[in-house]
DNA sequence: CAGCATCCGATCTGATACTG
DNA sequence: CAGTATCAGATCGGATGCTG
């Protein structure tokens, strides 16, 4: 993603941070604990490689998320939402229930509770 | 934009809704009351007609925005939120807050107060 | 004033192949 | 397991000109 130096408004900032379409939920699966990236690879259905690294890149850049090494073989690294992250939880909170809410009045009952979100 | 006919989420549903570089400032300026077309092309500097006019038609498709028309010359056309787009200003307005605390923290303060955000 | 059509460069996404 | 490089197609953003 193109990162800008500047925002305008901070609007603007926050939309830039959550944008591309693994954002919120590569954020939504750090909120629940830190995770490798083969554990996120499978969590999050049908994201790439490329797309997860080059994402999760991106919110490290905004400050949201913390990448730690461990040394020796097998390679192991964990990701997790720092305390920026974890308040921008909050927004893809909101986020997940508006979405839900929509669902709702959309007649999407069955999908939802397939889910487990309702 | 291109538009799913389905999701399979609802974060992916409501990050849909607000995708796109003015979709935000656009419910952040119709929450402040209904709107013509040529207010919001004033009131939001530096976007063009035409995004104008798509993200409208976008944020229409979705429920979140109506079009009132008003009949004789010369035309009056009046955009506002809908329900829904009252209840998906409260995903906007957290937004806005965590982008002001994170230029906050980020020393942004001159900036904010010369648009009188703090 | 409100809205549409077209064209083009910039960006985004994803598949594939390769490295430590 | 974690990460990089490259390439192609889809999408996005914006400038411009035209219509009712």
């Amino acid at each position: 993603m193109k990162i800008r130096d500047n925002y305008t408004c901070p609007l603007e900032l926050t939309h830039d941070i959550i944008r591309g379409k693994w954002k919120p939920i590569i954020l939504w699966q750090l909120g629940k604990g830190a995770a490798s990236l083969s554990t996120l690879q499978n969590d999050i259905t049908e994201i790439g490689q490329k797309m997860l690294l080059q994402h999760l890149g991106e919110l490290q850049h905004f400050g949201m998320v913390q990448k730690q090494l461990f040394e020796g073989y097998p390679l192991k690294v964990e990701y997790s939402l720092t305390d920026k992250g974890m308040r921008m939880l909050n927004v893809i909170v909101s986020m997940q229930e508006i979405g839900i809410e929509l669902m709702l009045e959309d007649g999407k009952e069955e999908f939802l509770k397939s889910k487990g979100l309702i």
